[in-house]
DNA sequence: CCAAAAACATACCTCTTAGTATCTTTTAAA
DNA sequence: TTTAAAAGATACTAAGAGGTATGTTTTTGG
């Protein structure tokens, strides 16, 4: 194999076992050692490609997490049709079409958030980013929305983004306490009507 | 001192550190070393009042986490008056008059969930109890509200209970990401629209 | 005042942690 | 085909983790 697609490889593998044993136990129980086990790679292998496990953290952060979190909640956004319809589907069916574990261990980018969002700037920097770009996506969608005149004209895109947000990355947390899936039909109903409310 | 006394005293100041070492820090990165330290005792007393930090974790869901939601957040709700301008008050102005110190570390309650919350079912049930517990409250207060004619009757109480607290542990999570209040007004501008679109 | 129990201190044990040093193996380029 | 560099393996270190064993001090009740 050539040197560089190895190095790609291995990279990338130790990348999507970091993902996966920090969704699954957390980013501070998961060892290096931990994670290069369930590589079947060594220690070595990992000092080789990744600095420290801060590093790898980021890493994880700026590609992994962000790419779900584009692949789910951003990138649909900017499909064209009606506005609120897409607000419905990336909100509410996304939601409901969750496979157990996924609703079992919350978001992956609000978990990293609790749990090292006060600890050190460049997790803050990170996570931030993907923060802002949902906004943004989701600012202009609803902006686009009001000029189409699916979206009441009175409203601020900016809060409404927030508030979606907020309620999406608070939804996904308080879901991990419970083994049912009421609460979260019951944010579905408090999201479904506020969307009603937001109709033009 | 009295022995009743002076042991319910040490273990109330192992208590307060530990939340606050919790909060500060997060429960899995806080040593009972560390916590020990800080409050000028010993291991050896410790372990005599607690099992283990597991015990100790729980202690500080149920009597400090739980404590503080009640007194911020449940009590209010219980106030007679406008169940409309209860809402804002305990909402709104609450998340306004926080200090520096609480925006960047978040909500104790929500770090916990997010960091314990698919851990550990005893995690889960003293944490699900305090959910449950605000949901309830929040619930007889939109009740009352609809009856009194001050919220619009169409709407699902639980639904909007469901949907406050989201959002709310939401947006708890994503200031911290944060170093301005930006983030957190245009969450307060999206909940303020939220009430008004929720009025009778 | 004295013995027993509770409260607390000291010293330790074992395991895990992040990280390093050094080795062997694989790939690249001449 | 040889040599240098990259990739990976092995073995280690020092610090910190949770927890225990056993000591000393303080309180209590007779």
């Amino acid at each position: 194999m050539l040197q560089n697609e190895k190095s790609e490889l291995t990279k990338q593998i130790i990348l999507d076992k970091s993902f996966t044993l920090f969704y699954e136990n957390g980013f501070k129980t998961t060892s290096v050692d931990k994670i290069m086990k369930a590589t079947k790679l060594t220690k070595g292998a990992f000092y080789h490609h990744y600095k420290n496990k801060k590093e790898l953290g980021l890493a994880v952060i700026s590609l992994k997490v962000q790419q779900r979190v584009y692949k789910g909640m951003i990138t649909p956004l900017y499909q064209s049709g009606n506005a609120l319809q897409i607000l419905e589907t990336t909100f509410l069916d996304r939601l409901k079409s969750f496979p157990v574990y996924d609703k079992q261990h919350g978001c992956p980018m609000n978990n990293f958030i609790n749990e090292v969002g006060d600890l050190e700037v460049a997790y803050q920097l990170a996570l931030r980013r993907i923060i802002e770009d949902w906004k943004a996506a989701l600012i202009t969608l609803i902006d686009r929305g009001q000029k189409e005149n699916t979206i009441s004209k009175t409203l601020s895109s900016k809060a409404i983004a927030v508030y979606l947000i907020s309620a999406f990355e608070g939804i996904r947390g308080i879901r991990k306490l419970y083994d049912t899936d009421d609460i979260l039909d019951q944010y579905i109903d408090g999201l479904s009507l506020y969307l009603k409310q937001i109709k033009a």
